[in-house]
Formats: C-alpha cells, structure tokens, sequence
DNA sequence: TGTTAGCACTCTCATCTATCGAGTGCTAAC
DNA sequence: GTTAGCACTCGATAGATGAGAGTGCTAACA
C-alpha cells in the first residue's frame, strides 16, 4: 500500500461518510486535493478493491469501504490526532452532573453520548456481583412477610420479599440482619453466592430460611438495578442505512432480545484497554454486520467498572465519535475519582484510560 | 343507526382488522351474511361516512373505519361477549409466575402481553410515593459515605449516597437510621416528602444532615425502580402500519421523550374503572393518532396500583386484545391478592375490576 | 319506497419501456 | 507511469399503459 492508494482509500472513506452514497474516481479526483486525474484514481480503486478494502455494490457504481478498509481507516488515520480535542461540550456536562450513584453517572452519560452522536449509546454497570456488601437488613412488612435488603458499596439495594412460617418479632428480624451483616459486611457479592453463604448456614442454622432467600436473591440475574443500559434506540431510525423497517428491526431485536451484547461488552477484552471500536462483522452479533460499536471503558480508583460506547451505521464519523466516547468515558471515570473524596491517595485512574497502541494487529474476518 | 348499517359498519371492522386493507361493497355483500346486494351495501356504506363512522383514503378505494367507527365497534360489539374467556394462557402464566416483588410481577405481566399481543405493552408501577415506608437504615460506605436506604412496604428499595462533613461511627449511623425508621414507619413515602420531615428535622437538628438527604432522595423523579415499563416496542415495526420508518419513529420517540405516556396512564379516570380504550385521537399525543391504546388497573389489596396494557396500531383485534389486558390484569390483581397471605381477610380486590358500562357516553371529540 | 342491476368513471398499482447519467474498464497515446 | 477517450454496464427515473377494484348514479323492479 503506497502513499497515494492510502489517500484515495481515507478520500473515499470520508466522501462516504460524509454522503452515504457510493463515491467514485472522478468525486475523489476533483473534491480531494489528489494531483492525477481520475483515470489514475481508478486504477488505484480496482488495486484497492482487489485486495480488499473496498467493494463496489454493483458494477456501474461508485466504491464503498469494507470492514477491512474501515478498520485500515481507523487504525491509521487517527494516529495522532489529539484524543480529547473537541466535542468538550457533552464531557463538560458528564462532569458537571452530580450524581453520587454510579448507575445514575453512567445513564446520564450514556444519554449524552446517544445525543451528542444521534446514535444507540450502550453502557454496562458492574453489578455483576463485583460489589462489596456494605450492609444487610431484614425490614419486618406485615404478617409474616418480610424484605431482605442488601446494599452493595456501590449505593445501590437489591431487596427479596420473603415469607416466613411464622411470624418472627421485629427483635428477631433485626437480630439477624445485624449478624449476617457482620459476618459478611465486605465481601463481594459474588463470592457470597458461593460458598461463604453455605458455611454462614451451617454455623447459625436458625437464619436458614433467610440465607436461602438471600441465596436465592444473589442468583437472581438482573436483582439490581439493569445491568446494560440503552439510550436512544430509536436514534437508529434516523440513520439512512435503516431506511427499511426490516432492518432496523433485525438490529433492534438482537438488541433487545439477548442483551448478548452486554455479555460482549461486559467481557474484559484480553490486551485491549481504553478505546474499542468494533466494525460490521467483528461485531460478534450476525445482525450487527452493518453496524459498527465504538466503546471505552470507565473505572473507578478500585478498577475498571464497565464500558460506555455507541452502536451506529458502520459508516459513522469514527474521529468525532471515538474522540466523544473517550471524553466521556474519561470523564465518567474523572467523575468517579472524585466522589471518593481527596482523601482517597494514590495515583488511581483519573487520567482517561490510554488508547492501546496494538489495536492494529488483531485479525480482520 | 338502524340494525343494517350496524351489521355493515362491523363487518367492514372485521374485515380491515384482518385484512389491513380498505374494504369495498362487494367484500362485504359477499363475505360477510348480509342479504342484499353490493349497491345496496354501497348506498349504506355512503351513510355511515356522512354518518362519521367511515373514511376513504380515495375515491376509488374501499372504506376503513374512522375514530368514531372504532369507537362505536368496541362499545357496542363487544357487550355481552364472556371477558375472561379465550387467551387463558398468557394469563396462566401471569398467575404461575411467582414474583414476590410487584415491580418484578408486571414487568413480567408485560412482557407476556407483548408476546400475546406482537404490540408494545406499557404498564405504570406505583413508586409514585403511594408505597409505605417499611424501614430506614443509614449504612457507612467508606471515609465519610454512607448510603440512605428506603425500603417500601412492596419491597422496592430507594438509595441515596451522602457525604457527611465529618466521619460519624457506624452507631451513630445505626441510632439516626433507628430514629427514623421508628418515627416515620408507615408514613405513605409522598407524605414525608411534605410535612412530616420538615418537623422532625427541627426535632432532632443532629439528623438534620441525613432528613435533608433524605428529602432530596424522594424528590428525585425516577428514584425507584423506573415508574413505567415498556416493552416490545420493536414489536411496532412488525405492523404493516409502521412500514415506513418516519411514521414508526415518530411513535416511538414519542414514547422515548416524554414518559408523558406514563403520565397519563398514571391520571386516574374519573368515572372509568378496569378496561380502558382510547382510539387514535383520543390518546392525548399528536404522534400516537394512528395508533390505541388498550389499557386495564390492577390492583393490590389495598387498592388500585396502576396501569397495563398494549399500544398497538387503530386497527387491531379489539375483542382479543381487550380480553387479553383484561385477563392479564384481573391475574396480576389475583396474585397481588395471594401474596399476601389468606390472613389478610377482608373482600379484597381479587375478582377483575369490572368493566365500565358507561365508557360509551364520553365525548366523540 | 326500498332494492337491485348495469354502467361509466375514477383512481391506484404494477408493469413495461425509454432515457439519462454516473461510473467503470480498457486501449492507445503521451 | 499517467492520461484522455470511448464503449459499455447498470441503476434510477419518468412516462405510458393496462388491469383491477371500487364508487356513484341512473333506471328498472317489487
């Protein structure tokens, strides 16, 4: 790939980005500051197309970037450019929103994200159990009913309504709570699903019933609040490539249908850190294959957290979108430093996450 | 409106409800007993639309069924017809869905009801404040964090993260959640966001800092779980009525901007009790005129909770459908009944609400 | 007076054709 | 290696045409 094939390639990528529309030799020649005439473009293109870069959707038509041009695009063309630079306005107000609450920080800049790009902008909480918890109550209802209430370090409550066989005193409930709290009061949820659980039941057997129940609450998928958040669907119908219901509704449905891709998203992608972009068909989902889902991943001072990013036409202005999704994930782990409060020490993770060098080298199917 | 015409008018619903098409005189005279002839159908036809009951695209295409049409069907159409008959089982699978939490219960009653339906099934969840407070705890994080915990009598719980100028001990903590919890216990979550707080605050100035957070918890819109569940909307683009995109989009933005939908399912009628219908104009959002809006409350024990239901295009199998929300809310009403233990006596809500016998005499707009 | 048959008319929709234009690939000249 | 020219391909567009469905009206009929 010589130095003039590189610059038809971006030329045409942009135009296509830009217009939607197939662009051919003769737009590239005249719109694109490129010294030969379109004769030479063309041949440039056929080289292009041949060895994969490009595709062209019949025969008369001007060409169209693949995923291997795409991804040859991002992986060289920003290189460079200075990550943060513009769009500070949706980062300035991820910082500027207060909330103390994780999921509330993260629906509001995914919300931002969705407007600021007119795309589906995606996120993933923990919640997978990660928490520590902080704390356990058995709130007495009426009759024998009572809730089970466990609150995780992250501020947020999953709760079980529980039943008894008779009615146990306020004392009782109150009792209990105190005991497993202490006994259990920072420990990942997850691990207490296994076995921490199981000894505790052993030791106090008069709590059984309600180490069953919280059992039964821990394995619950979706006891907290929803793991992946979704903002703007209906963004997608905007887009021209959505044109069609049918295939809007193919996305859409995969989308809701398997949350799959939170399960994509919510993998801890082996050498790959901070920014991600996923195109057409490495997207993992076969109805995903003209999409492309640029992310990045937000971290607290304890660790990484999740991942925020968009899900939009593979034909998207990757600079604006991936300079965006940075910002703002770097913000909401800015965001995520400070509430701990200066008192927290150590260098953390305040800086946004560095964009990997490597991205290049992953295989291209 | 002598018996023919009503036989026609019918017979055309029927017809465009399965068909998705306009319906001429000779569909009718042939498909449908009527014992006269196309041009006598046609002289009928021609009065029902000075009438109102009927429009026609053009002239030269069949009738379809105008607001008023649909209107006149369902009030009249359906009178008499058994309500709890068909679609039993997406109600049995309500009634063996065992979900102690309500936010759980109809959010799965939801889902159902897309399923049954291929609609966009909607429901309101109470978490309007109306719930009781069941307890109150106070749990330190870390430093100086702790997490304000509500827990309702349904069993949701509502968190709040604070920070407090210095670091009080965990007792501390422990003693202000007591207080609290024992003052205030039983209050409906709405009232303490009014008065009663204000008083305790000037009665114990050393928990000023946790009422005031407190405050502040309650009166944050969408503090509890989300207050409206939705789900299917993709199962919109389905409908030939929304094959082009614009016209689905402009629905579902609708319903993604404003929760104005939630609003109004939240409004409780004035003399409407149980199965509710609004017909295209008659649903309060310019976006939604193509579209209704089946909507029926269930309720708890101690009285109506909220809203379920389908949003679905104009045209659609009102008598299915009205006796699927129907159903659907008379089991979620049920096992709402049964939750709460047979020790609960008293009549309680568990037959279906009934149905309104003067939904017809509402304006025609 | 209500009902029916017949008929001319209207309007949409699908099909077909011709045309246009953008874009390509190839060849020959520079 | 680059460029100009040219024939060719193919999709999109615009009319033209015909079929079909449905209507409204009129006149005959019970």
């Amino acid at each position: 790939m010589d130095l003039r094939k590189w610059r038809v390639l971006r030329a045409i990528v942009d135009d296509y980005i830009q217009t939607a529309e197939p662009v051919g030799s003769r737009t590239v020649a005249r719109k694109y500051g490129l010294e030969v005439s379109a004769a030479t473009i063309r041949n440039e293109m056929a080289d292009l197309e041949d060895m994969g870069y490009l595709e062209q959707p019949h025969t008369s038509a001007g060409r169209v970037p693949s995923d291997k041009g795409y991804r040859f695009y991002v992986d060289t063309l920003l290189c460079g450019t200075e990550p943060m630079a513009a769009d500070a306005e949706a980062v300035r107000q991820v910082l500027a929103f207060k909330a103390a609450r994780l999921d509330q920080l993260v629906r509001q800049a995914a919300h931002l994200l969705s407007e600021a790009t007119d795309f589906l902008a995606v996120a993933t909480q923990p919640g997978g159990g990660g928490e520590r918890l902080a704390g356990l109550q058995v709130v007495p209802l009426h009759g024998s009913e009572a809730v089970v209430v466990l609150v995780g370090d992250d501020g947020r409550a999953r709760t079980k309504v529980i039943r008894f066989a008779h009615s146990p005193s306020a004392r009782d409930l109150e009792q209990i709570g105190r005991a497993l709290s202490e006994r259990l009061r920072g420990q990942p949820l997850r691990a207490l699903a296994g076995g921490r659980l199981g000894a505790l039941a052993a030791e106090l057997g008069q709590f059984r019933e309600v180490i069953d129940r919280v059992k039964e609450l821990l394995a619950e998928p979706d006891a907290g609040p929803e793991r992946v958040v979704v903002d703007g669907a209906t963004n997608l119908l905007k887009q021209p490539e959505f044109r069609e219901v049918a295939s809007a509704q193919r996305v859409l449905q995969a989308l809701e249908r398997d949350r799959l891709l939170g399960e994509m998203l919510g993998l801890p992608l082996p050498r790959l850190n901070g920014l991600e972009v996923a195109i057409g068909r490495e997207i993992p989902l076969e109805e995903m294959a003209d999409c492309s889902l640029v992310t990045a991943v937000y971290a607290a001072p304890g660790g990484v957290m999740g991942r925020i990013g968009v899900l939009g036409p593979r034909r998207m202005d990757y600079t604006r979108v991936m300079r965006l999704v940075e910002g703002v994930a770097g913000a909401v782990t800015k965001a995520l430093g400070e509430d701990t409060g200066p008192e927290r020490g150590g260098p953390g993770l305040d800086a946004p996450p560095k964009r990997s060098a490597d991205r290049r080298d992953r295989g291209e199917r």
